[in-house]
RNA sequence: GGUCCUGUAAGCUAAUGGUAGACUACAUCCUUGACGUGGAUGAUGCGCAGGUUCGAUUCCUGCCAGGACCACCA
């Protein structure tokens, strides 16, 4: 050991847990159970910063929740389920999912991920994420699939579920209907053209942004109050272009200072429309296909753009623009692919939660957010919500919908339990009643429908053992409406639970300000920084902000961490370069400064042991890197250096078993946030006269009460005021002082404590005075 | 438009109703038997305006700036 060399330890440090198995779960270990319900990650290459970040985190407080309690469940998974996995997998094999059948996409897909998802694990073990891997689901692998099957199968029994044909929120590049979850705002460049409808012979301005809609426009609706427009109530407008009669309704819901203050209402421009058309029981003119293209006349197989443009061509040649500006405006996207959604009237499967949004919320009351404000997130969320829970997808690669169709009398036929996973498109059914083969359903689940049952998954695992609620639901605040929000639904619906008693709720890493993403190529990868300066200092780095608030990435911040572990590595073979071969058992009577000293760890224990408990491991750090170089290197260490070279036997015992004691607990409270530095001294110099095996299987440090008294504190500050004198003098620290003179007051604390202090600021004679004031030896001018 | 969060040194980040503390960078000095990947010292800071208070960076109100989420987007 003679110096730090991080790649080598880290690497071997890590071998050594797995072998040993050291995060193993073991539900007969002593000690009630902490639970986590840890998020699986997407996925995908390589693990993000936002990762690495939020991970480090939950982390933290797995690790101190290990040593703290004593017996922790902590799994892992992997959510490869869904729309991402599928893009991944086209890029990966450069092909497109619509083109191949369900099945030999989904077997592309599992030998897709076969492939990388060890490589990718491989970052969390790296990373020094304590989870139990072994305890490890997928959320397309076969239970995951039978339990969010047997999820659906019982809240369609108990009419939570419910089918029904309705303009859904659509994504025309994914091809599939998406939950008001999935969408993202964007920002367009777009031009606001203004239309001439006609209504007997006079004419009727509309502004829209949406031309190509026009086709499909089936109503115009204006103000009741609108002088403008008044007088055509009740009559019949021409719709531009197309040549057919559409009603002109009075409508409160019409703004008169927007726009011409005159709106057409289409099949369906937006959420409004649906709502419109349906009060009013129009005859929508869909033209939309499912593909985003045209469905008629000569605009037939165009794309929406492509349309919008020959349309407005058209208009202009005919004559029908009355003006046109350009406006950016925010329309709404699916947050997979970024396309405008579009509204299409398909067949839906929907968990039914509009009813539940009061009880939602007092769940979600109950459970502890940390920081306590992401709670108003959630409440917000429930609050808008607007549309029951859509959990059909379009899509290939998903857990199956579990459910036959007879096309005859309609009845739904559902699977045994034991059937399970199924995928209907692999199993003929008959209809019970008419004894026909009934039609498979061909669609998949959202794959939050899975994901909302992570708890369950992970508990599965081991005979589900682990029950709701869990202690903890570690996540980034970016999925408080979909993950948060959507397990908190299934545990209510099918437990009357919440899943967990507490969240914790990261922020995210920014980079100057700004959001990290590939398309700005301002992205840093977690590899390369755990590389270059190891894990131990990618987790100090995170551990540098308060929960729930972002970070600024920014490189030189690894440098901290990388000195704290070249400190505590020093540190430590100092301790050790100086003790004896045996454990120093505790002497009949410490020194009075070793006492101190203890007392002053008990300070920093206690402290350090309430910020993680309140989740405040960035608090802890603070505590723990003050104490550990400024308390113990900077001022106790030098005070006890000349004991421990020369010291008589039982003064220099006293500062041993100081020593060892100190820095052990020192090592276990950096232990959660450095886990390999903290393990390796502990393996080199402990372990011969420890019982556990590793650092991370030992007891959390114990604190008894402390004095109110300060006297470390005097000591600390006359013994900087002495180094302070020096360096003005700019003489070496270690020079021989004459007199001191410590102020009436601190004089008899000093005292107390007279042989440490005379070691670490050489002085000859420690007097009483007026103020603190410092002589030196005269020195000769040559 | 609504809800929420944040504004502290050059950068990053704490605590606090009473002298604002680390870290990185910077300057000066010190090579002493753990560490120059070190030690010591130093300089620079509470977004703006009111209010409550003996006293506000902290509590309240407004403003300004940044961010998140939602709504609107004819």
């Amino acid at each position: 050991m003679a110096s730090y060399n991080v790649e080598e330890v880290e690497e071997r440090i890590k071998k050594f847990w797995e072998k040993e198995k050291i995060y193993k779960f073991d539900i007969k270990r002593k000690g009630k159970i902490y639970s986590i319900d840890t998020p699986p990650p997407t996925v995908s290459g390589d693990m993000h910063i936002g990762h690495a970040f939020s991970y480090s985190q939950q982390d933290f407080i797995a690790r101190f929740r290990r040593m703290f309690d004593n017996n922790i469940f902590y799994p892992f998974g992997t959510d490869d389920n869904g729309l991402p996995t599928e893009k991944l997998v086209e890029r990966i094999n450069k092909i497109k999912s619509k083109e191949m059948s369900r099945s030999e996409f989904i077997k592309l897909c599992l030998k897709t991920l076969k492939n990388i998802t060890p490589d990718f694990i491989k970052q969390w073990k790296d990373l020094g994420i304590s989870a139990d891997y072994d305890i490890c689901y997928s959320t397309i692998d076969k239970n995951s699939q039978k339990i969010s099957q047997k999820s659906f199968i019982e809240l369609f029994k108990t009419g939570r579920i419910y089918k029904k044909n309705f303009p859904s929120i659509w994504c025309p590049e994914c091809q599939t209907s998406i939950a008001q979850a999935e969408l993202e705002d964007k920002e367009l460049q777009s031009f606001f053209s203004t239309i001439k409808f006609e209504s007997e012979g006079k004419v009727l301005p509309i502004a829209t942004t949406r031309p190509e809609l026009i086709p499909a426009c089936v109503a115009v609706f204006v103000n009741l109050s609108d002088e403008r427009y008044k007088k055509f109530i009740g009559k019949k407008a021409k719709v531009p272009l197309f040549d057919y009669d559409v009603p002109i309704f009075a409508d409160k819901s019409v703004e008169i200072e927007k726009g011409t203050g005159v709106m057409m209402v289409c099949s369906y421009g937006d959420k409004f429309d649906v709502d419109a058309i349906n009060r009013y029981k129009l005859e929508p003119r869909v033209i939309f296909n499912y593909n985003g293209t045209l469905n008629f006349g000569k605009y037939k197989g165009m794309k929406i753009l492509e349309a919008r443009k020959k349309i407005l061509e058209d208009l202009d040649k005919e004559g029908l623009i009355l003006g046109k500006k350009q406006i950016s405006h925010f329309v709404n996207v699916h947050d997979k692919c970024g396309t405008e959604i579009e509204f299409l009237p398909t067949e839906q499967w929907f968990i039914k939660i509009l009813d539940k949004k009061k009880i939602l919320i007092s769940e979600g009351k109950k459970i502890k957010w940390y920081p306590k404000f992401m709670y108003k997130r959630y409440e917000n969320w429930v609050n808008g919500l607007e549309w029951d829970w859509n959990i059909s997808r379009d899509r290939h690669f998903g857990v199956p919908i579990p459910v036959w169709n007879c096309i005859n009398c309609k009845e739904t036929i559902l699977p045994e339990e034991k059937e399970l996973p199924v995928d209907p498109l692999e199993k003929k059914k008959i209809c019970p009643k008419c004894k026909r083969v009934a039609e498979p359903e061909t669609r998949v689940l959202d794959t939050w429908a899975t994901s909302s049952l992570t708890p369950q998954l992970a508990s599965s695992l081991i005979g589900n053992r682990i029950k709701l609620p869990y202690s903890l639901r570690p996540q980034a605040h970016d999925i408080i409406r979909t993950w948060a929000f959507y397990t908190i639904v299934k545990s209510y619906l099918h437990e009357k639970k919440i899943p967990w008693q507490n969240v914790m709720v990261s922020g995210f890493v920014r980079l100057k300000g700004e959001k990290m993403s590939k398309s700005k190529g301002n992205v840093i990868k977690p590899k390369e920084v755990i590389q270059k300066y190891g894990s131990d200092s990618m987790r100090f780095w995170a551990a540098g902000s308060k929960l729930g608030e972002d970070l600024n990435y920014q490189e030189q911040d690894l440098i901290a961490g990388k000195k704290f572990v070249t400190k505590l590595f020093n540190a430590s073979k100092f301790v050790f370069m100086n003790m004896r071969k045996t454990k120093p058992k505790k002497p009949k009577k410490l020194e009075k400064i070793d006492e101190l000293f203890l007392s002053e760890l008990n300070r920093a224990i206690s402290a350090t042991t309430t910020r993680f408990k309140e989740y405040n491991y960035s608090g802890a750090r603070l505590v723990i890197e003050q104490f550990f170089w400024k308390d113990f290197c900077d001022y106790y260490l030098e005070m006890v250096k000349k004991r421990i070279y020369k010291g008589k036997s039982n003064e220099k015992l006293s500062a041993q078993y100081t020593l060892y004691q100190s820095l052990l607990s020192i090592l276990k409270l950096v232990a959660p946030i450095m886990p390999f530095i903290t393990e390796e001294i502990y393996q080199t110099y402990y372990r011969k006269h420890e019982k556990e095996k590793s650092i991370h299987l030992s007891g959390w440090p114990k604190y008894e009460k402390f004095s109110e008294k300060n006297d470390w504190g005097v000591l600390v500050k006359n013994i900087s005021l002495v180094r302070q004198a020096k360096t003005q003098k700019q003489i070496p620290l270690n020079s021989i002082s004459d007199v001191i003179t410590i102020p009436v007051k601190e004089y008899k604390i000093i005292k107390t404590y007279e042989e440490p202090f005379i070691s670490v600021s050489g002085a000859l004679v420690i007097k009483a005075g007026k103020e603190f004031k410092i002589d030196f030896p005269e020195v000769k001018v040559k």
